[in-house]
DNA sequence: AAAACTTTGTGAACGAAAGCACAAAGCCGT
DNA sequence: ACGGCTTTGTGCTTTCGTTCACAAAGTTTT
């Protein structure tokens, strides 16, 4: 028990591991020192059967007829997830969204800081936003800030062309909020963020109901 | 053939629709009429034999030794995502990331229409954003104005309240972007984003990246 | 009109993920 | 010390999703 984890975490697995964290943070917040595969489940909105075959893939870190213990599984989905350390964050795109983003508190609260905002426009280039300074992506190179993850709020004609500027500066971890498909070499993480396509998986099962007669769920 | 799609489209397949449609939008706009299934794959980010699988859940749209009909498919796709009709959108909570939402062009590109506007905070609730007066949730209701998607954009322990109000006001589809589970009764539709997680996600790899020897790529 | 070529549509193989069900493991009361 | 109770961890089954690979169906060329 209590190993560091077999490596092959499978994808879907670590996309829940948020979730069981918030959960637990929210517990530990609340006073509970222990809680079951069952409770957890429940306020990560899945099946405790999933919870715990998850769990299991990080090592045993529960007690058979009493649960986990809060503070201690939160620590090692924490390290598995990499948030014992502080991850330096660029925001390109300084427009309605990227300042959103740019003011929004819940980076700092784990594992995440914005330590650059970038824009191309002369009009917003030079001016502080948070406390930052907002720079070009080629002073930001020149800086030679150190940066992990970069998150793309510009238009998306401009998505590609970023990127690839981005990679070039070492970023390897891509959030990406334009509705444009990134190509970026193998060893870069790209992740999308789209809400033309959410809204429009939304609209899917809103029509499918107006024919379908039975009601069901459609979650996810 | 070109039947109006049998029920049972995979929900992963439903999830790339949007992205396809996006993709043949493009191709229009610059003039192309027709497409093979390897072009618009590429366009999509995905294989071109998932993309032929995807669409022929839909129905045989294509003509084998050609390709597709860019204006065909694409009003089959939109079609079969209840794009035909304008869905009426409300925004829950005008804060920084409601009201970039509500400054966003996006919605109305594609059958979305944000007819309302929400929020508590007496200093916001009856001031004119995008051309619409923020009421609060117990004046839209008395409005009566009809909703069909609801997107939550409020601190996330007032989630799970606004979500009942919505589906008490009729909503059946739920877009939310407070990290929070919210519980809905099961002919409700919801759907998550996280901008946490996504980040967590992609500090996972950027951790494993540093364990493990060969790079890899890690997308979606 | 027939041969050569291109590209679709899909059965079948493969792989990943979800869910079931229960033995094993630990607690607690007596 | 032991029996009963609770809850984990996981092998097995089933479901869902992706990829392969090729016959069928069309176009173009000769
Ligand atoms: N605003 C939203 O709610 C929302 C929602 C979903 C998706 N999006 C997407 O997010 C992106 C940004 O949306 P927005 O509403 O903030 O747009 P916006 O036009 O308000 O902002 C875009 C910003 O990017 C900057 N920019 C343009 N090219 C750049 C470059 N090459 N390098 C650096 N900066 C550059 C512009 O100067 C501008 O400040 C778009 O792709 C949009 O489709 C926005
Ligand atoms: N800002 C971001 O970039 C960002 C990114 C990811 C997630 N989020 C999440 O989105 C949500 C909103 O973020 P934000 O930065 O805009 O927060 P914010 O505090 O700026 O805005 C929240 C708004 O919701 C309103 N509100 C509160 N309770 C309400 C209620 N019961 N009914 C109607 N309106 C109510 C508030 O008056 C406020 O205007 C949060 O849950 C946050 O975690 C924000």
């Amino acid at each position: 028990m209590a190993e560091p984890a077999r490596r092959g975490v499978p994808e879907a697995t670590v996309g829940r591991l948020p979730a069981y964290l918030r959960a637990l943070t929210a517990c530990a917040a609340q006073g509970t020192t222990s809680i079951s595969s069952e409770e957890l489940a429940a306020a990560a909105g899945v099946r405790s059967a999933q919870l715990r075959k998850d769990l299991s893939y990080l090592g045993s870190y529960g007690v058979r007829g009493v649960g986990y213990d809060v503070e201690r599984l939160s620590s090692q989905i924490a390290g598995e997830l990499g948030l014992t350390q502080e991850w330096p964050v660029v925001i390109v795109g300084l427009g309605n969204l990227g300042r959103a983003l740019a003011a929004y508190g819940g980076f700092s609260e784990r594992g995440f800081r914005v330590v650059a905002l970038v824009d191309e426009d002369p009009a917003v280039v030079g001016r502080t936003v948070q406390g930052l300074t907002v720079q070009t992506l080629t002073q930001l190179d020149e800086a030679g800030t150190p940066v992990a993850i970069g998150v793309i709020t510009t238009p998306a004609d401009q998505a590609q062309d970023v990127a690839d500027r981005l990679v070039a500066l070492g970023v390897r971890s891509v959030l990406n909020f334009a509705p444009a498909v990134l190509s970026v070499p193998p060893d870069v993480a790209v992740r999308k963020v789209d809400l033309a396509t959410e809204l429009q998986i939304l609209a899917f099962h809103e029509q499918r109901r107006a024919a379908a007669p039975g009601p069901q769920e459609v979650t996810g």
